[in-house]
DNA sequence: TGCGGGTGTTTTAACGTTCAAAACCCCGGT
DNA sequence: ACCGGGGTTTTGAACGTTAAAACACCCGCA
C-alpha cells in the first residue's frame, strides 16, 4: 500500500507537496500538480483515514443507533438509512451503526464512541415525546442532529429535522373532500404520542376548515397493528356516522381498514377513500393501491448531514419539510 | 480529552506502562495497575481509536453496502442490521455503511474503502446468481463473508454463511401434512432466481417424500408482490386441483394468497394451510396470522462476524443455518 | 546592486498510540 | 562481592498524515 512519502520520492518532491496536491492543489505550479498526479495514479495512492483523522482530530463517521424495534415496525427504516448514507457520502463521510439501550441508559455508549473518536456526532432518530438523548447530548456538547422532534419540550434541546404531519394529514383529508368525501374519519395513536396528535391536529384543522363533521370520527389504536387498524375501522363503521373517507396515521393501520373493509364487502376507493401515512413498501404493493404521505428522505437526510456538518454557531437549526402525497387505488373518486 | 501521556504523568508512570494496563495487564505489578487504573478513571481517558488504528492497522469497522432496493421488498433488513450490529459489537467492532452501484460498477467503491483504511473487510448480502463481488474481492485479498451463496457457481468464490431454504420449505410441507393437507403448491419466483430453486427444490422434495402430488402446483410469480401472489393464488384454485395447503417462497407472495382466499370467502388457515418466509414484521401483524420461516438473524450475524473476524486460514468458511418454523393461523389445523 | 514581496516548495514538529528492545530492580546462588 | 535471571518499567522509534514556519527563488523597483 503506497504511502505519501512514496509517492513524493517517485514524483521527487517533499511529502507535503503531495500532501497539498490533494489537499490544495492550487498552491501547486501546474507542472509539478500534473507530475506529482501522475504518481499517485501509477502508485494508485489511497490517503490513510485513520493517520489524517489522527492529525485533523475529525473522523469524518457520523453515528446512528440501529433501534431495538420493540413496538413499532419502522418499515421505512431502509429507505431513511439509504438516503442518510447517500447524503452523507456527498460530503465525504460516512455512517457509523451502533446500538444502544434505549433512553438515558444508552448515552454512555454515545459518550464512548464520541470520546474514543469513533464519529464526529450523532444522527438521532426514533425521537420519542420527551426524549432524554437530545438534552443529554446538548449538555456535553456532543454534535447532534434529530430526525423528529421532542415533543411536550417547550424549547427543541438542539437542532432537528422533521416532517410536518399536521399539514400532511390535512392534505389528505383536502385531498379525500376533492374526490367527493364528506365524513372523513381519523385512525390514530394513544394521545401520549407527540407524532400522532400533530397528525391528528391537521385532520381535525382540515375538517373544520372545510365544514366538515369531526365529533366520534377520531378513532384511537393501541398499537401500530392492521388487527387494530381492523378493528377500529369496524367500530367506525359500526358507529352509523356514514364514514366515507379514512385518514389514517399510519400505513399499517390503513392497511387494516382495507381489510375490514374489504371483508364488508366495500371497496376501498369507490365506496370509501382511504389514506395511509409514510408510503411504506407495502403501500404499493397492495391491491388497491395505497394512497399515503411520503416523506421526503433524500431531503430529509440532506437536511440532517447539513445541519450536523455545518458550522456549530448559535441559534440551533431547525427544519420542518412537507410530506407529499402519492395517490393510489384507495381513494379514487368514488 | 485525556491523553496517555497525561495519564502517565498524574500516576507517575511512564506513557507505555498506562498502554500495557488497558492491553496487557498482566505485565502490572498488582500495585502499580491499581494506581494506573484509578489515573485512567480520574481523568475519565478513553484511547483515541485512529491512532490506535494508525499504529496497528487495524480499524475494527466492518462495511455493510445498504442496498438500493430496486425489485425486491427486504422487510426484514432492520432484523439483519440489528444484529449484525450487536455481533460486530461483541468483538470490540462496528459496522460501516456506504452506498455503492449494484454488481461489477460498485467495486471500486470496496476497493477505496479498503485502501483508505476505512474498513477491515466487508459483509455483502443480496447475494444475486453469479454475482460478481464475491470474486472481485477475493482475487484482490480483500476480506469479506458473503450473507447468502452465489448459486450457479461450481465453487463458491469465498466464505459464506447462509439459510437451508430446501429445509424450510420441507418443514413447511411436512407442517401442513401434519395439519391434514394433502394437496400443497408453492408460490415462487422465476426459475433463475437460486434462492427461489433452493426453496422449491425442498418443497418439491418433501412433497414427493409424503407421497403428495407436485404436478402442476408450482407457480411462478414475476415479482414480488401481493398483488402477483394473489394472482397465482387465483390461478391455483381455478385449475380444480383441489389445493388446500400453500407454501410461499416470501411472506409477500403468501400475504398475496391470504388475500386471494378471503376474497373467495375461504378462510385461511380452516380451509386451506399458507406459509410464507422470512418471518418478516407483517406476517405478526396480519390476520390471522402468518406462520413463516423464521432466518436466525443473530446466529446468522455472530456467523458473519465470526468467519470475517477469525484467521484467514486457507479454506474458505461455508455456514449453512436452519430457519426456524413459526406457526401461527394462517396454518391452523383445518 | 540591493531590497521587499510574491509564489512555490521543503523542513520541522506534532497528532496518540504501540512495538521492540533496552534498562532497571530485586533476589538467590555461587 | 559478583553474576544470572525473571519480572517490571522505560526508552526510542515508528505508523501516515497535516499545520505552520522556514526557505529558495524570481520579479519589479528604487
Amino acid at each position: 500500500m503506497a504511502t505519501l512519502k512514496q509517492v513524493a520520492a517517485h514524483a521527487e518532491v517533499s511529502v507535503q507537496t503531495v500532501s497539498n496536491a490533494l489537499n490544495a492543489p492550487h498552491r501547486l505550479r501546474p507542472d509539478t500538480l500534473e507530475r506529482v498526479n501522475r504518481s499517485i495514479e501509477l502508485l494508485n495512492y489511497r490517503p490513510n483515514r485513520n493517520a489524517r483523522s489522527l492529525r485533523t482530530s475529525a473522523v469524518e463517521l457520523i453515528g446512528y443507533c440501529v433501534p431495538d424495534w420493540p413496538n413499532q415496525t419502522h418499515l421505512v427504516m431502509d429507505q431513511f438509512l439509504h438516503a442518510l448514507c447517500a447524503a452523507a457520502e456527498r460530503t465525504g463521510r460516512h455512517i457509523l451503526l451502533f446500538t444502544a439501550p434505549g433512553g438515558v441508559d444508552g448515552m454512555p455508549t454515545y459518550d464512548d464512541l464520541h470520546a474514543r473518536r469513533l464519529v464526529d456526532g450523532f444522527v438521532l432518530s426514533q425521537t420519542e415525546t420527551h426524549d432524554p438523548r437530545h438534552g443529554w447530548l446538548k449538555e456535553r456538547k456532543i454534535p447532534f442532529v434529530s430526525f423528529g422532534r421532542v415533543w411536550k419540550e417547550s424549547e427543541q434541546p438542539g437542532p432537528w429535522v422533521d416532517v410536518d404531519g399536521a399539514t400532511g394529514s390535512a392534505a389528505a383529508v383536502r385531498h379525500l373532500y376533492e374526490t367527493g368525501r364528506r365524513r372523513i374519519a381519523f385512525l390514530g395513536w394513544p394521545k401520549s404520542s407527540g407524532l400522532g396528535e400533530d397528525r391528528a391536529g391537521g385532520w381535525r384543522a382540515a375538517c373544520q376548515e372545510l365544514g366538515l363533521p369531526t365529533t366520534g370520527l377520531a378513532v384511537r389504536c393501541r398499537q401500530d397493528t392492521i388487527e387494530d387498524g381492523a378493528r377500529a375501522t369496524a367500530r367506525l363503521l359500526d358507529s352509523g356516522r356514514e364514514v366515507d373517507g379514512i385518514v389514517a396515521l399510519s400505513d399499517i393501520l390503513a392497511l387494516g381498514a382495507l381489510r375490514e373493509l374489504n371483508r364488508r364487502g366495500r371497496t376501498p376507493g369507490r365506496d370509501v377513500g382511504v389514506t395511509g401515512f409514510d408510503d411504506s413498501p407495502l403501500a404499493e404493493v397492495v391491491s388497491p393501491g395505497l394512497t399515503s404521505l411520503r416523506q421526503p428522505m433524500d431531503e430529509i437526510a440532506d437536511e440532517l448531514i447539513t445541519i450536523l456538518t455545518g458550522p456549530a454557531d448559535g441559534a440551533p437549526a431547525e427544519c420542518l419539510l412537507q410530506p407529499e402525497l402519492v395517490i393510489r387505488g384507495s381513494s379514487a373518486p368514488g
